[in-house]
RNA sequence: GGGUCCGUGGGGUAGCUUGGUUAUCCUUGUAGGUUCGGGACCUAUAGAUUCCGGUUCAAAUCCGGACGGACCCA
């Protein structure tokens, strides 16, 4: 299947014929991880707890229904999600007096809960976070990890004594995006949304994008600051050193398995998936190739290899199936591994193996000698060499563009005023949209792409995934 | 939000226009055997007309709806 053709087919087919995914439940939207697609999750979960819990964040576990008197507290966020709910109304056969709902996030579960468990500026800051899935009736054309019913959620929830430590929170969250995208080797952009494209509730919205291979953009996370917005309403209140009574500034984080859609989308090819070594569900493959009246030592000789970088802590598969080498290698190359290693009768006499790797298809041999080290500093060099093309990717999609006319796949760089008429008007004309304010330092001015003042703002259109 | 198209074994498909025999081919699964440096071969065997309703002597085929899927536009 040639990406660069149908890159919407590509991803349709490569998610599911390599197991990320099972489609085929029958509700929309409403997708089975099989055991290779959420190995791969929970590793990409395992890479977001080590990076929160690091910095102190603790994991909680919030229920999945939410009252509805609960939920209707803060008045934007209701108007936002309402639309998308989904309701339980009965149990068994008695209407129920309180309606529940599915959880499309959790803010309307915690907060009340933060209420209690903050009293005093001692309390401060409350950091946690939780992953789960969350409901959300789309109502648009659904698609594997990137646009689902039910989401698999990763939400940080942080509550402070001032607007400066929400802030100052908000640059972390910035610092663990990096840590996570390093591992997911994904270059990103940083976008603050405009006014009619923040989160319902938010004081503002900063996104993460990053660039697909069509030139569309996925968000894969974003960090919104909540100033009083939830706490006021929510009474999440503490008292401060001298005694005034006052609510919390509060921050969230929001992530999902969107990221491992850019991963699929971003580093995939004709063959298949690519993973980046940190997050691949089998790290490397060790395929015999066996020789008639020979296979006891190749065999032997390979099982100990696979067995060395298992006790090394390299996630390793030896593939022993009945079946010829090309085809599993043709099988291996599309699940993404990262790194195959063959042995052969020649590997099994001379003390070595044939590696070759998944993202340049570049074959050495490596010495049993040094086998584990080898190895691990192959897929390093696999990590870095997948950043690397993928940076340089993105980097040729930004282009500068003076008028609507120019406007293209890519990252779009204008001038623009500031007013939501303008940024509407680019949406209807071009069919791209605002992404938002990017974070580098405006220098200069221009003059506003659609009404032509004077501004100084420069702001990235694109067309989101 | 608006439109177009589609639904046949686990996957991909033929048959539908013009209703009529045992539903085609490839792939896949299972059992056995020969093989093994880039998708092997032989033998045996398993597996499908999305659902509900209508028209008809007769429906995979025609009509309506539901559910599911793909694409295009805003």
């Amino acid at each position: 299947m040639k990406k660069e053709e149908n890159f919407s087919e590509w991803y349709n087919a490569v998610v599911e014929e390599n197991n990320l995914t099972d489609k085929r439940y029958p509700v929309k939207g409403l997708n089975v991880w099989p055991p290779y697609g959420w190995k791969a999750m929970l590793l990409i979960d395992s890479k977001v707890r080590e990076e929160f819990d690091s910095r102190g964040h603790d994991e909680v576990n919030f229920p999945l229904l939410i009252p509805e008197d609960q939920f209707q507290k803060e008045k934007d966020h209701i108007k936002g999600f309402d639309s998308q709910v989904y309701w339980v109304t009965k149990a068994g056969d008695n209407e129920l007096d309180i309606k529940l709902l599915l959880r499309p996030t959790s803010e309307t579960a915690m907060y009340p809960l933060f209420s209690t468990w903050i009293r005093s500026h001692a309390d401060l800051p409350l950091r946690v976070y939780q992953i789960v899935n969350t409901f959300r009736y789309e109502t648009k054309q659904t698609r594997a990890f990137i646009r689902v019913r039910e989401i698999h959620f990763i939400e940080g929830h942080t509550c402070h004594a001032t607007f400066q430590e929400a802030e100052g929170q908000i640059a972390e969250d910035l610092d663990i995006m990096r840590g996570i995208a390093r591992a997911l080797c994904l270059p990103f952009r940083i976008h603050t949304r405009p006014e009619w494209d923040k989160f319902p509730g938010a004081y503002y919205t900063k996104a993460i994008d990053t660039v697909l291979p069509d030139g569309r953009t996925l968000q894969i996370a974003s960090i919104h600051q909540y100033r009083n917005n939830f706490s006021i309403p929510y009474d999440i209140y503490f008292e401060d050193e001298d005694g005034q009574r006052r609510p919390v500034f509060q921050t969230t984080y929001g992530l999902s398995e969107r990221m491992l859609g850019a991963v699929v989308a971003v580093h995939g090819d004709d063959k298949g998936l690519i993973f980046p070594p940190p997050i691949a569900p089998i790290q490397v493959v060790v395929v015999p190739v066996l020789k008639k009246g020979e296979s006891e030592i190749i065999d032997k000789a390979a099982a100990e290899v696979a067995a060395r970088l298992v006790a090394a802590g390299i996630r390793t598969r030896l593939d022993s199936r009945d079946i010829r080498p090309g085809n599993k290698y043709y099988e291996w190359e599309g699940k993404g591994v990262p790194l195959r290693l063959e042995v052969g009768k020649r590997e099994a006499t001379d003390k070595f193996v044939t590696a070759v790797r998944r993202d340049s298809g570049k074959k050495q041999s490596i010495g049993t000698a040094s086998l584990e080290k080898d190895v691990s500093e192959l897929l390093d060099s696999i990590r870095e060499n997948m950043l690397r093309i993928a940076t340089e990717r993105e980097k040729a999609a930004e282009h500068r563009v003076a008028n609507l006319k120019e406007i293209g796949p890519g990252l779009n760089i204008i001038w623009w005023c500031g007013n939501e008429t303008c940024g509407k008007t680019i949406d209807e004309k071009t069919g791209s949209s605002i992404l938002g304010i990017p974070e580098w330092k405006t220098s200069g001015s221009g003059r506003c792409i659609v009404c032509a003042n004077e501004t100084e703002i420069e702001a990235v259109v694109s067309k989101p995934m």
